[in-house]
Formats: C-alpha cells, structure tokens, sequence
DNA sequence: AAAAACTTTCTCGATAATAGAGATAGGGGC
DNA sequence: GCCCCTATCTCTATTATCGAGAAAGTTTTT
C-alpha cells in the first residue's frame, strides 16, 4: 500500500479512512428514523455499494447492526452494552430522578454533562400519558454557554469573569432558564448538579414549550432534582 | 428480493480488518472497568502501537473514545448519542416500571429482548438505598433456553415441541424462575412483555442471591411490571 | 544533575487489505 | 413467460494500512 500522503491543508489528526467510513456508517444507521437499505447507505456515506456493504457485515458481526428481513438495517443490541459504561454512577443516580421529574412536570427531562466548551445531553425521560411531549434524545450538543443547561453548569462553578449576566442569575436563583437558544420554540429550566467536592458533575433540567409554565415552580422542582441526584452520586 | 446468504452456520463473512480492530478497540475501552491506556489497549487487541494509535484517535475524533490527561481513555459521550435509537419505544415504556421494580423488590431489575437464539439485556436498575446488589449490566446475552429471561420469553410464544418442561410451567403460572442457570450463584425471575398483537417484546426481570426469596410474591411483582409495559408501549 | 526509561507522536517503505467495477443469483411484479 | 430490482460474490489495480523505528518530550531512577 502507499504511504499515507501528507497534505498540510488536511487535518493532523491521523485518520483511518475504513474506521471512519465503518463509524459514519455506524452513525446514519443509529440516528436514521426509519430503518435504510444498503442504496440509501451507499448515498448517505458517498461510497460505493461493495464497499457499504463489507463495511456493514463487519458492523453486523459486532451485533452494531441488525439486518431486518427486508433487507434493511437497524441500529443493533450490541450498542446497548457499549453505552452502559458511559458515566455509569452519575446516570445511575439520575435516571430515577429523571423519571421522577418527568412525570411531575409532564414534560421532557434530561441529564447533561460537560466535555471542554460544550454540553451534551446523556440521558432523557419523557412524561408519561401526556399526548404531546418534546422529544429530547441524547446526543444533543451545544456551546457551554448558551442555553439553561450550560447556563447551569456555569452558575455551578466560580465566578469568572466575562461571564454572561444570566449566568450571575442563575447563581443568585439556583436554576437556570433560557428561551429558544438551542432550538427554536424550545424553553428550557436547569439546575447544576454540585458535588460534595465542589465540583459541578453536570445539570438536570425540563424542556418544554413556551407557552403557559410557571417558571419558579419548575426551578423548584428542577433544584430538588439536582439535590437528590448529588446526594446518590458515589 | 435478495439472494439468501450461502450459509448462516459457516462464517465466511466479508470481513474488514480495520473495522473490525477499531470496534474491537471500542468494545475494550467501553467495557474496561478503568481507563486504559495505549500499551494496555495495544495488548488486548495484539496489534503495534502505531496501529492502535492511529485507531484510537479516529476514534477521539467521533468523541467515541475520551483521552484524559493522563493519556488514558475512557468512553466518549459520542456513545450516548449511538445507543439512543435501540429499542427507544420499549426502553422508554419499561425504564420507569424497572425503576420501579427494582425498588419494590430491593434487586436489580433489567429488559431483556431477543436475538436469534439468543437474549440480550437492553438496560438495568440497580435498587436504590441497598448496601449489596446485584450489578446486571446492559450486553449480557446468553441463549434463550438458558435462564429465567429466556424461558419467560419463550412462554410467551406459542407451545412448541422439544421445549423444555420449565417453559410450560411457566406458561402456567405467568413467570418464569431459574437458578444458577446464566451465572453461578445468581437466581432470576421474569415475566414476558406480550403486545396486543400478541408478539413478544422482551421479557422484565429480577435477579439476586439464592437465599431467603419468597418467588411467587416476586413473580407476581414481574408480572404486573411486564404488564404495565405491554401497556406503555406504543 | 545526568542518565535511563518511559511516554506520545510522526515518518516512511513494503505489502497485504481495501476499493470499486462488474458478474451472478434470486425475488417480485407484470 | 419477461423485466427490473435487489443482495451477494469475484476479481485486479491501487492505495490505505501496517508496523518498525525515530524524534521529541516527560517522568523516574541513579
């Protein structure tokens, strides 16, 4: 084979073509609402179909993906066993409460942590028996300070300066909110979850509609949440 | 439509040495109870450095893989995103009676779905507030006549010949029990989760230590659990 | 303080793995 | 029957990958 050819333009990191094609692939499979066939895969990845398809048996073989008997793919049960070990005793302690919440506030709760300058949401619960609810799936990433969540996590932590204002609110109030930042139409209510080293292990918070929300009582809730899960986390 | 594979028991499967090393990598640092760093992951997959190297930061670069700054890594929270399209209708019903369940009955509760042959745990509750639990973690899968899951799973399906005696009586009494079957030492009840199709979703169950358990209360604790998911799920 | 031992990261030639086109086989619709 | 669609397999040129090793930097030992 050739050796790998060096283009400044390109990015440093060192990359394994097949790797990433085989994620990629990984990816559309997992985050596709419907199930696709290996045409739609073949399009979706911009490769051609033999390669698709070695590169989905492999996955197969992992159990990453499932073939259906139509000949298209679905996310696989081998995923299930890889994500068990992402933040284990903080996603343990909160998905009770997360299901708590949900119920008592009939709306979308979800668990997000920090990684460098962005928020990512790990774990969602949504309200039972409540005809219309926002579906809020993990995977969701945002800058750190935008939005009740990172808002949040900031308020969680010492001051800093530069800070926005509703940071210094959050602080003052508890919770943090915040109204269409992420996603349009959306609001969103959080409280920082602090550990009793001090540390801020991340933010619970409810997202909601607009319209018709008794912001103070939501906060509430949102703090006694993020007090229970603090004291459960190991 | 398709031309059938030649044959599912030989496995003479298109197979992609870079992919499969790079989940095989994935799969290792998911699964390792601590970080592990370059030498150790290069050990457990027997390749060079370089290689692994190479894999591990394509890895980095779908935040699969997290480096910490001690040049360890640990799960990404890319994975959260992956796992969220697995079973999303059936997770989301079972979580909160699982929690519930698991609860109630002071032991671990988990879902487990079918797979071929085989039955794979999708997610698990720990009890809360228990000093000595059972960790059950989401990917264990065993075959499907082998434990109280499967055999819950299989009563749920119509009576077939060659089944084992367990199966009928737990057609009878509504739940199936085992011990020791899946793990030494480890006893389980299950209940399965029927549709109003009349399909089987999966099977909720319980496991703990042998000793001291009165099963028919359990049973009838599992049984109504699977019940009340049957009827969250859309 | 110097040296040894250990990292992580990068380079580069040989080669085996992949890329990608095309062939083959099977199913469904007409 | 016929046509068109599909998944699966075969094959060769190409090239991305392999893997030894070196460079540069850190920590530990002497």
């Amino acid at each position: 084979m050739a050796r790998p050819r060096k283009d400044p333009t390109t990015e440093p990191s060192p990359h394994s073509q097949t790797l990433d094609r085989g994620i990629r692939l990984l990816v559309a499979i997992a985050e596709a609402a419907t199930p696709l066939d290996l045409n739609q895969l073949s399009a979706r990845l911009d490769v051609h179909r033999s390669i698709t398809y070695r590169l989905v048996r492999t996955l197969e073989d992992h159990s990453l993906v499932h073939l259906l008997a139509d000949g298209r793919y679905q996310p696989g049960l081998g995923l299930a066993a890889l994500s068990a070990g992402v933040r284990r005793p903080l996603q343990s302690a909160a998905m009770p409460e997360l299901t708590r919440l949900a119920a008592a506030a009939g709306a979308t709760a979800f668990l997000a942590v920090r990684q460098a300058d962005e928020v990512v949401t790990v774990a969602s619960v949504e309200p039972p028996h409540v005809a219309a609810h926002v579906a809020y799936r993990p995977g969701i990433r945002h800058r750190v300070d935008r939005g009740a969540p990172g808002l949040a996590i900031l308020a969680g932590e010492p001051k800093r300066a530069g800070e926005r204002p509703e940071v210094g609110r959050a602080r003052r109030l508890g919770f943090a909110s915040s109204r269409g930042e992420v996603l349009p139409g959306l609001s969103s209510v959080a409280a920082p979850i602090v550990r009793g080293s001090g540390d801020v292990a991340g933010a619970v918070a409810l997202v909601f509609l607009h319209e018709s929300q008794d912001i103070d009582a939501i906060g509430a809730m949102v703090i006694q949440a993020a007090a229970n899960i603090a004291a459960a986390v190991i």
